[in-house]
DNA sequence: CAATAATGTTTCACTCTTAAAATATCTTGT
DNA sequence: ACAAGATATTTTAAGAGTGAAACATTATTG
């Protein structure tokens, strides 16, 4: 995560803007590239939250966050999504969405039926438990997600999703 | 921990300032909070990121993203830090600390020594070899990190940088 | 109209992680 | 000094994810 080795991989230092007026107080930071202590502070922001919506939603509805997380694409889509558009939706393997979803279904949260133009395929929708049951956790995690992130001011929410958006559509087109 | 029975856990509405000129081009905005958006972009940008690192550490040096963070951490403390230690730099439970060394030890490329003051601590170190694989990963995942965020100008940088500063240091309030 | 390729899903063996109990060692208050 | 508690690590069982192979179905093409 660190990598204090020095070495320009891009840009001549001319590039960048000399920090006469550092923007940042400095406090940890070593000579590491900004790329990498963005990609540091971006991975802490993540697993910090996600490990507190997990450990919640786990005490609260006996759930978790791939779960949840699946509910809320299919809560969406009132047609219903296949199996692999769920697995690309997630960013998660084939095999882990399987398995999943025959939990959700045994659970009475989803429906899945055979697509009636392909018969490979599935048509994953959900059940009224399933909407009912998702609502009461979506409510939850609303709450928990504004008072995790809620404190940061209008304009700077603003700014980071801004940010966000276009690291996202970088990200994009370099895949 | 305990965001229980509240409505409003913020603000009421009034406080933020209402969307006349729309920072955003709602794009893809449905009607959801602010805060759900960025947790849902952070957490896409974060898990894309770390796919592409790991993908790559895998097929390049035959390790991990986990193992490659112990080492940086280890890397950048000369003195060396116990199990605990690296367990919350990481944020990863102590089993998994546990299993992390065991390889990284009989890899060679740490040191495990019990600390001369404190019989149940040990005090790990890199080892000459590790230090030196590390460099080398460490060039490698610097250059990936530059490739995958490098993208964005110096100043959206900057800025995002600032940004998840704010927000990490909110949430080591919230905790 | 096969043969072959492509696509959607499942299975499997493996790895990683976690939470909690177990173990070992130190620290403290009396 | 010693019981009680705190701290550091390991063990354990269970849950989840992965990539690759297997399987089933549909598309393509010569």
């Amino acid at each position: 995560m660190d990598a204090t080795v020095k070495r320009k991989v891009r840009s001549p230092k001319s590039a960048r803007p000399p920090p006469l007026q550092p923007v940042e107080p400095a406090h940890e930071s070593d000579g590491a590239h900004l790329e990498l202590r963005i990609w540091l502070r971006l991975l802490t922001c993540a697993t910090r939250i996600e490990k507190a919506l997990n450990a919640r939603l786990r005490k609260e509805f006996n759930t978790t966050l791939a779960r949840f997380d699946l509910l809320a694409q299919l809560a969406r889509r009132p047609d219903g999504a296949s199996m692999s558009e769920v697995s690309d939706l997630l960013m998660v393997s084939n095999g882990a969405i399987t398995a999943l979803v025959q939990k959700l279904e045994a659970d009475g949260m989803i429906h899945r039926e055979v697509d009636s133009a392909d018969r490979r395929t599935f048509r994953l929708r959900l059940s009224q438990d399933g909407a009912k049951e998702f609502g009461r956790m979506a409510r939850r995690h609303e709450e928990w997600v504004i008072a995790l992130i809620g404190e940061l001011s209008p304009v700077a929410q603003s700014d980071l999703l801004q940010h966000l958006t276009l690291l996202k559509r970088r990200l994009d087109k370099h895949a």
